[in-house]
DNA sequence: AAGCAATAG
DNA sequence: GGTTCTATTGCTT
C-alpha cells in the first residue's frame, strides 16, 4: 500500500491548458473530475411525476408480465426490479401497476435530463435512459483558478468518511465537483421533478461505482485514497462495470471469482482469452483504473421499436405486426427529422429444445426516395417500408415450413441530418477534397453566433411541434451563455453539429482519425452538440409553446437565463437555421438565398452499387394488379 | 455493408 | 442466464 501523495488534488498546473500532448505528464492534480448521475427508479418516477397521486402508493411499472421497476414504497414490501407480476403481487397485494411498454414518456424525460445536464456542461455521455456521465474537469479548474476559496467543503457524502471530518481543502477539485453535482441534482429536481443519485470521482468507473453508495436521492464523493476500498467492497467480478455475463463466465473458467483474483492474474494468460487490449482493460478495471473518456452522446444513432409476444406463426400476423411497429417508428423518425438510410428487421424464434435467447436480423439500405418520404411524413412511406420489411422477413424465415416468432424489432439507423442529405458533410469527413459547397457551409457555421436558442424563434421557423431531437437542441442551449463563441464541426453524422473551441481548426480536427477526435473532445469544455432543426415541408402550421409541462414548471430557482428576443431574418432559406443565417455576412446570405430559390439540386446519390448481385434467391413477386388492403399490395415491384 | 456478440439500463 | 424494450460498440466477414 503506497500512499502516492494522492491528496494532491489541486494544481490544475499550467493555467493555459494547451491540450497539445494529450497523454502528457499526468500529475495527480490533472486527474479528471467526473460525475455520474443515476435517476432513482426512473420509470416509476416518470409515472409519479405524471400522476402525483401515485407518489404514496406502492407502484410498479409493468412490461408484459414483468415489473421492470418500482418505487421505494413498493420496495418496502419486497418488490424488486424484474420481478414477475405474480411474485410482486404476492409480496404486495395492493401494488399499483402501470403499463410501461410504451417508452415514449421515459425516452422524452430521459433526453430532458441529458439536455439539462448539457446546458451546464456539454460533455455528457448517456448510459441507458437513466444514467449520465459528465466530465467537469475544465469547469472545476476554471472555477478554482478564477475564484479560489479558502474553506472548501463537500456537499453530500464522502465515501468511507464522516462527512464533517473531511479536510475538504485538501481536495478542492472534488469538493467543487460535489457542489456542482448537488446544484445539478437540485436543478433536475426543481425543473423536472426528478430525484437522483450522483457519484463524484476521477473516472467514469469510480464515479459510477460510488454513485450508488447512498440511495436514493443522495450523492457520494470518492477520495482517491479510498479507491482500493470501494474496489475491495465489490463481492464479485460481475459488479465491475464492463464485465458482463460472458466475460464473467470466461473469468470463472480461469478460476477467477473475486476482484483480487483478477488483479493479480498473469496478464499474458488473460490476454490468451481476451486479447492483449481487452485483457489490459479488464485488469485495469479490477484495479479501479479507467482512462476511458466521457464521450458526448449527442442524439441517438438509431431508433427502433419492438414487441415481444407469445406467438406469431402466419404471414398475415407478421405483416400486421410489421405495420404496427413501423407506424410508430415512422412517427418517431418523422419527429426526429433525420433521414434513415438503413432498415433492419430482427426476430426471435421460439425454440423449445434450445431455449437459447438469440436474435437474428437482416438489414438493407433504404432507397433515398423512401427515406425522404419518411422525413416529409408522406403516407407512402409506410407501405413501402412494410414491403421492404417483408422481403427481409423472407430472408430470415422460410414460410413454406411452420415458424414461430416471439419477438419482432424494426430499426432505423445510419441517420442522415439535413446537412448530410444535402451532401455537405459526408465529403467533409471522408473525402480528400471538400467541395466548394462544403467549404461554404463550414464557413457559414464558423460565422454564426453563440448558442442561445430562442423559443420565439421556433414559432417563426417551425411548422409543427416536435419532440426528441429538437427538444434536445432547444433546451440544451438555454444556459450556455458562458461558453465562448466557437467554430462548428459536424457531430456524428447527424442533424447535429459539434461546436469546437475557437482555437481549434475544424478542418484540422476533421482530418484526425475518429479515435483521436474522441480522445481530445473531452479537452474541449467549450464544445457543444447542437441540433440544426430540420425544416418542415408544410408551411403554415404553428407550434404551441406549452406542450412540455415538465420543462415549464418552476422556471425560477435555477440560473437559467431567460433568453432575450432576437430578430429573425424574414427571408431565410428553409434549409438553413435562421439563427445561423441571420449571423452570416450579407453576401453569403445572398448566395444561399439565391441557391435556394434556384432549387439547386443538392442530393447526391451515394454509390452506383449494383443492387444485390441479382437478388440472390429472391422471388420477384411479379406485379399483379393490386387491391388496396390486400396483402399482395406489399409484393408489388418497387 | 452486413450480421452478430457483448454490455448496458 | 431469463423476463422487457431499448441502445451502443466492436468483431468478423
Amino acid at each position: 500500500m503506497d500512499e502516492d501523495e494522492d491528496d494532491a488534488d489541486w494544481d490544475t498546473s499550467s493555467g493555459s491548458s494547451a491540450p497539445a500532448s494529450t497523454g502528457g505528464g499526468c500529475s495527480d492534480g490533472s486527474r479528471r473530475v467526473v460525475l455520474h448521475f443515476d435517476l432513482d427508479c426512473f420509470y416509476a418516477q416518470v409515472e409519479m411525476v405524471r400522476n402525483p397521486a401515485l407518489r404514496d402508493v406502492p407502484l410498479g411499472v409493468q412490461q408484459k408480465y414483468i415489473v421492470v421497476t418500482c418505487n421505494y414504497v413498493a420496495r418496502e414490501y419486497g418488490v424488486t426490479k424484474l420481478m414477475s407480476v405474480t411474485a410482486a403481487k404476492e409480496k404486495c397485494p395492493q401494488l399499483v401497476l402501470v403499463k410501461g411498454e410504451d417508452l415514449t414518456h421515459y425516452r422524452e424525460t430521459s433526453y430532458k435530463v441529458t439536455e439539462l445536464l448539457m446546458s451546464y456542461c456539454p460533455l455528457v455521455e448517456r448510459l441507458g435512459f437513466d444514467e449520465n456521465f459528465m466530465d467537469i474537469t475544465e469547469i472545476v479548474n476554471g472555477k478554482i483558478r478564477e475564484a479560489p476559496v479558502t474553506d472548501y467543503c463537500f456537499s453530500g457524502h464522502v465515501y468511507n468518511c464522516q462527512a464533517a471530518g473531511v479536510r475538504a481543502s485538501e481536495y478542492p477539485r472534488l469538493a467543487v465537483g460535489s457542489q456542482i453535482a448537488a446544484e445539478l441534482r437540485g436543478a433536475l429536481h426543481s425543473r423536472l421533478g426528478l430525484t437522483s443519485c450522483a457519484g463524484i470521482a476521477s473516472s467514469k468507473l469510480l464515479a459510477k461505482l460510488v454513485s450508488g453508495a447512498h440511495k436514493p436521492n443522495q450523492q457520494t464523493t470518492l477520495l482517491p485514497k479510498y479507491t482500493g476500498d470501494i474496489i475491495g467492497s465489490l463481492t464479485g467480478l460481475r459488479q465491475i462495470p464492463g464485465i458482463g455475463y460472458r466475460t464473467g463466465e470466461k473469468l470463472k473458467a480461469l478460476g477467477l471469482l473475486a476482484v483480487r483474483d483478477l488483479q493479480v492474474f498473469h496478464l499474458a494468460a488473460l490476454a490468451k482469452e481476451f486479447g492483449e487490449a481487452n485483457a489490459q482493460r479488464i485488469q485495469n478495471l479490477a484495479h479501479g483504473i479507467d482512462e476511458s473518456p466521457v464521450t458526448p452522446s449527442g442524439p441517438p444513432q438509431s431508433l427502433s421499436d419492438e414487441d415481444s409476444f407469445k406467438e406469431i406463426s402466419t404471414v398475415t400476423e407478421t405483416v400486421k405486426k410489421l405495420e404496427d411497429l413501423l407506424t410508430s417508428l415512422l412517427e418517431r423518425m418523422h419527429k426526429d427529422g433525420r433521414q434513415p438510410s438503413t432498415f433492419r428487421l430482427t426476430i426471435r424464434r421460439f425454440s423449445s429444445t434450445d431455449r437459447w435467447f438469440s436474435r437474428e436480423s437482416r438489414q438493407c439500405p433504404i432507397p433515398i426516395h423512401i427515406g425522404q418520404k419518411v422525413i416529409s411524413g408522406s403516407s407512402e412511406a409506410l407501405p413501402q417500408l412494410v414491403s421492404i420489411g417483408i422481403k427481409l422477413f423472407h430472408k430470415l424465415i422460410d414460410t413454406s415450413a411452420p415458424f414461430h416468432l416471439t419477438l419482432m424489432n424494426v430499426c432505423f439507423s445510419n441517420l442522415l441530418s439535413r446537412r448530410d442529405t444535402k451532401g455537405s458533410i459526408k465529403s467533409f469527413f471522408t473525402a480528400k477534397s471538400p467541395s466548394r459547397q462544403d467549404k461554404k457551409e463550414s464557413l457559414s457555421l464558423r460565422a454564426s453566433e453563440p448558442c442561445v436558442t430562442l423559443p420565439e424563434e421556433h414559432m417563426n421557423c417551425r411548422t409543427e411541434r416536435t419532440t426528441d431531437n429538437r427538444d434536445f437542441e432547444s433546451t440544451a442551449s438555454t444556459s450556455l451563455m458562458q461558453l465562448k463563441p466557437t467554430t462548428f464541426h459536424k457531430g456524428r453524422g447527424k442533424n447535429w453539429i459539434l461546436r469546437l473551441p475557437a482555437d481549434v481548426d475544424p478542418d484540422v480536427f476533421s482530418l484526425l482519425p475518429e479515435h483521436i477526435q474522441k480522445e481530445i473532445i473531452p479537452t474541449f469544455h467549450t464544445a457543444v452538440f447542437q441540433h440544426i432543426p430540420p425544416v418542415e415541408s408544410r408551411p403554415g402550421a404553428m407550434c404551441s409553446l406549452h406542450d412540455h409541462p415538465l420543462s415549464t414548471r418552476d422556471t425560477e430557482g435555477l440560473n437559467v437565463p431567460r433568453p432575450s428576443s432576437l430578430g429573425v431574418n424574414a427571408a431565410c432559406p428553409p434549409n438553413v437555421d435562421p439563427r445561423v443565417f441571420s449571423e452570416l455576412p450579407p453576401d453569403l446570405q445572398q448566395e444561399l438565398l439565391s441557391e435556394w430559390k434556384q432549387q439547386k439540386p443538392v442530393l447526391k446519390i451515394p454509390s452506383k452499387k449494383v443492387v444485390k448481385g441479382g437478388s440472390t434467391k429472391e422471388k420477384k413477386t411479379t406485379g399483379q394488379p393490386s387491391q388496396a388492403n390486400n396483402l399482395l399490395k406489399y409484393f408489388k415491384p418497387n
